[in-house]
DNA sequence: CGAAATATTGAGACCAATCAAAAACAGTGG
DNA sequence: CCACTGTTTTTGATTGGTCTCAATATTTCG
């Protein structure tokens, strides 16, 4: 089963034997979730929600039929995927070689553009329903140092984050962190 | 323009500020690259050869528009895309969760099993023409690690690795140091 | 054979993890 | 409105994995 978020969010995440965490991708308001499933009916990742959720439901095989059969369904399929394999390996680049500020920085940089987009934020400011352990959790950090590193962004009046409100004064400046 | 690799290897990196890379797809025979253009053209990353290399070319517009009319196409372009996504949500979880061991463990692992689909492979044993650097920028560590690291893994007899020359004695015990 | 690239080894430094405890916060029922 | 509880955030101290630097050995290749 698919699903097309309407409220709330979600995210997608591995669990380690050790119990830890890594989430690879965060559902917002308009996303579908999940079209890997397309392909790889046996979900390796678990999807679950981060907040009460509203979501439309799609069954996988009637958009896996369509997918064979209308050429505008299996187009847009694949230039979303593209556009999301473009990002993926950029998170992959930022994993592997940039610091926690940065891909800290660049978490938080991401999805208040994609919080933009779909016009839930104003004035620079808009509504984060995730903890520090899910932060943590993306960028591959420890709760801990989310919170030492958050304070670091906090002190350079990069942003600002209380009570699961995000507040960036200026974004090209903290997008210039990130590199 | 894309390319079809007939012969020899290339892989597409982004350069950090400091000069370092990350190495985010090692391309080998039979692969295409790069899908990525037809939806951003204005490339992020270079792909370059790591080996001499023959191939065929194939013009960007030509299988851009291709795309649009035939569903064959697109719907394959679709689920390559979706593959892919899921293998690097894989190494996303690796990069931000795993041991350095783990990591080379796992690319040596999925580099063998791509080169075994390719008929490259012979009594667990193939070609791999990269260097310990190449293996670092992918895996996200230094050449100094990567070194020290693959001691560990030959000590262990998990690997053979000598003269660009790959031996996995037990592809499964391999993969199971990869969790 | 000589030169350049690659691999190896050792010592020391540093970033971020872990452990542990206290403080702040959010939600609940009385 | 308040006491109570569980969650989240914050802070401090310590540990550990990996990086950097530097020197040496080995391999590759013209």
């Amino acid at each position: 089963m698919l699903l097309l978020i309407v409220e709330g969010w979600a995210a997608r995440y591995s669990t380690m034997p050790d119990g830890s965490r890594h989430i690879s991708h965060f559902y917002l308001p308009g996303d579908i979730c999940d079209l890997g499933w397309l392909v790889a009916p046996l979900a390796r990742q678990t999807i679950s929600a981060l907040t009460p959720i509203k979501a439309l439901a799609m069954d996988r095989e009637v958009l896996q039929q369509g997918m064979g059969e209308d050429p505008a369904l299996a187009h847009s399929v694949a230039v979303h995927s593209l556009h999301q394999l473009e990002s993926q390996t950029e998170w992959m680049v930022s994993l592997g070689r940039r610091s926690a500020a940065q891909r800290l920085a660049q978490l938080l940089h991401d999805l208040y553009r994609r919080i933009e987009g779909k016009g839930r934020a104003h004035h620079g400011a808009c509504a984060l329903p995730l903890s520090q352990q899910h932060l943590a959790d993306f960028t591959g950090m420890s709760a801990v140092h989310v919170c030492r590193t958050l304070r670091q962004l906090k002190d350079l009046r990069l942003i600002d984050l209380r009570r699961r409100q995000l507040t960036i004064p200026d974004l090209s400046e903290l997008d210039a962190q990130t590199r």
